[in-house]
DNA sequence: CCACTGACGAGTG
DNA sequence: GCACTCGCCAGTG
């Protein structure tokens, strides 16, 4: 087959965004992660950030379990003060099996994701 | 182009 | 465990 011409002139429409919601897809339900651990998997190493701002980009009714994604401290990092989307994240984790504290934490020991 | 902000991580006290 | 600082990248004014 004589080559196939790539319509597509950008390069790279292909923004780290992408792996970030691959990795995301991966997690088990009952299990929850960290921002960095998906950077790190998704190939991002200390991009952390760019996971949180990836996954807030997220528009609603996105198939994507983001609630199991939470900070090293195993935090919330939504359920600051009492957003509804924290409390959402909130109540789906504990509707998976997963446990969270008053202060809106999880125990990473006991579901944190190990690849 | 520059400055500020943001679903964070890791180190230090 | 929490507060502060620095680093990383992307989006907005």
């Amino acid at each position: 087959m004589a080559a196939a011409p790539r319509k597509s002139k950008t390069a790279k429409p292909l923004s780290s965004y992408d792996r970030i919601y691959a990795v995301v897809r991966k997690i088990p339900r009952g299990r929850v992660t960290t921002y960095g651990a998906v950077a790190r998997i998704a190939g991002l190493p200390r991009q952390a950030r760019l996971v949180g701002y990836a996954l807030h980009a997220l528009k609603s009714g996105t198939a994507l379990p983001w609630h199991r994604v939470i900070n090293s401290q195993g935090k919330l990092s939504l359920a600051r003060g009492g957003s509804s989307s924290g409390v959402a994240q909130r109540l789906r984790l504990e509707r998976e099996g997963v446990t969270v504290d008053a202060a809106d934490r999880v125990s990473l020991k006991r579901y944190g994701w190990r690849l």
